[in-house]
DNA sequence: CTGAAAGCGCTTACAG
DNA sequence: CTGAAAGCGCTTACAG
């Protein structure tokens, strides 16, 4: 029995003795409004459900202008963070009755600008723009195609942007690691580590970082500042170097992102681990096996389904004032609360 | 200058002193076919960026019948896994130029037809089934709508699917856990923890571990297999009360995905190092933060790049046998061929 | 309570 | 080398 091609209204409309126009208002709900007989909406219905008709969106859409598809872009879908939005992204799509459409552009502005193009193609109703390099650029070509956006995790000057408080969920780790490490100088050794120094929220989590220092009278020098980038080899190798350097391990470390970290764990699992509980460690971003190592280690945690929500709420009332940013805050997280591993 | 409006081939037409069907040709790359002349195609084009002017896919779709979407369902995006498949099956997307609808699904059956008749409503041109709860059902509302498919992860019956080697990687898991823990009897405590016992996979995997044993003339009971779901919380406890049953850790801990394996090590940090140390600890599923952890684990790790790709691969030559379930070999890791850490 | 008809923005034979 | 026209499958005033 299975047609290959698909049934359209037409179709049943033959087949129930009525009009395309009947059928299509009893399929898509309009049926009450235009007083059709219930006997005439339930013979249609039960072909529709005989055929397996399904309607066609792209034909719908065409017609209304709308496409029941919504956009976002990601740098990358295999990470916690960006999936976690991704995740929260496509549950509202849901609730709303759009299907969401998530693409991945690798940090790459060429990418982001020909996917932003191709997501236009399909109409999209709205467009997420989640850590974009240019969101800039994108913003440009969402305008003139009067496509409503806004960007989440990195912000842009000329749409809404919803991100986390990179700031204070900086200064509010590196202070809960200095409390940790007590009767350190203020010539401690004191490091950061990780991310890029040209992104915005490294910039912002290095001014918290340093605001949390200076306001406790520990010195900040710029050769304690290593925005290593995302990958874990680069981490690995400075904290190394380090560690020859200093004959020892620093008295607190500040790791930006989990990659990073990934990088920083594969040097420290080779050393005594009391050296290790030495250091006051700290990782910006979460992962639950980082709450598992075998030494305690403070992580930021980001909202991000505060985040994606708070974009819904935004596009709704799209009246709201653009070009804000609006800032969700983090949340600090202890690893070790739970009993420690027995030596 | 942005106009609301989008604009479609007319308005190009109106501004070139042309027809749409010339301006259509020459943005749709079919202009030299239709030897168009050079110049009025310059001129097109050059109205056409001016503009910003983006075709409508849904009115091009809607014409030749092709979306120039690909769908996937998954049962989450935040989960290492399904988010690796998710990254691969997005890359191949882009690289034949459509546009990937990726929707997680929440192993719930309901949602997966919801949400598979709403890509196909899409006209979506293919769809990939990963980890389905009911890919059966799934199939026959895609052969309906004529529309092709493939499983991924979890077998269906009706379409070709692509999945793991389930069996042959738990046996060489179990086989290599074994030849770790050399020295203990045909009466060792050899445990498999995790996953559900109703799901195909793990049922491949309990035969894989089971066969592994008999092989090596242990015995097998049923009361040492396990399969406590997919959460982390009754693994956790599940383990805890091996221990105290036992008065120690077994010799052998089979744990059949990451989740499960976050609670059993959520039981282990609590264990004095050496005592977790003496024993064989594997993982069905890889993470890269499992390699860090303080005591070695072996890992099977999913080769999802590798069953996207050949999921397409079927996809065009669709000649192929259905029906046919195609194992992806897996991969076994060690976590500790780096310096062990130094107690 | 119901149907005929126009139109959404493309593509594509067909006719020049 | 180029254009007029039909048609993809819907929606929606409009007319009964």
């Amino acid at each position: 029995m299975p047609s290959k091609k698909k049934t359209t209204i037409y179709d049943i409309a033959n087949e129930a003795q009525t009009s395309a126009s009947t059928v299509a208002a009893v399929l898509n709900g309009t049926w009450k409004k235009r007083r059709i007989g219930e006997e005439t909406a339930k013979a249609i219905r039960k072909i529709a459900n005989q055929t397996g008709y399904t309607i066609n969106m792209q034909a719908r859409g065409l017609r209304r202008s709308r496409s029941g598809l919504i956009g976002m872009i990601v740098p990358m879908l295999d990470n916690r963070f960006f999936s976690s939005l991704a995740q929260a992204f496509e549950s509202h799509a849901r609730e709303q009755g759009l299907s969401p459409v998530v693409v991945s552009t690798l940090r790459d502005p060429e990418k982001e600008q020909a996917t932003v193009r191709a997501l236009i193609s399909h109409n999209v109703e709205a467009l997420f723009l989640a850590g974009a390099t240019d969101p800039d650029s994108l913003a440009k070509i969402c305008k003139r195609a009067g496509v409503t956006h806004v960007n989440i995790d990195l912000p842009g000057s000329k749409a809404l942007s919803v991100i986390s408080d990179n700031y204070n969920g900086a200064k509010t780790l590196t202070n809960a690691l200095l409390a940790r490490s007590s009767g350190i100088g203020a010539n401690a050794d004191i490091y950061f580590i990780g991310g890029i120094g040209s992104d915005y929220n490294t910039q912002q989590r290095m001014q918290g970082f340093r605001d949390a220092l200076l306001e406790r009278g520990h010195k900040v020098e710029s050769s304690t500042m290593r925005p290593t980038g995302y990958a874990a080899e680069l981490a690995e190798s400075t904290v190394r170097d380090l560690y020859l350097q200093l004959g020892r391990l620093p008295d607190v470390l500040f790791v930006n992102s989990t990659l990073a970290f990934e990088g920083v764990v594969r040097f420290l699992r080779t050393l005594p681990i009391d050296d290790v509980r030495k250091c006051s460690i700290g990782c910006f971003d979460w992962d639950p096996y980082i709450e598992l190592l075998h030494f305690p280690v403070l992580m930021v945690r980001q909202n991000a389904t505060e985040m994606v929500a708070e974009g819904y709420r935004r596009l709704k009332q799209s009246n709201a004032e653009a070009k804000k940013i609006i800032l969700i805050p983090t949340e600090l997280i202890v690893s070790d609360e739970r009993p420690p591993l027995k030596v």
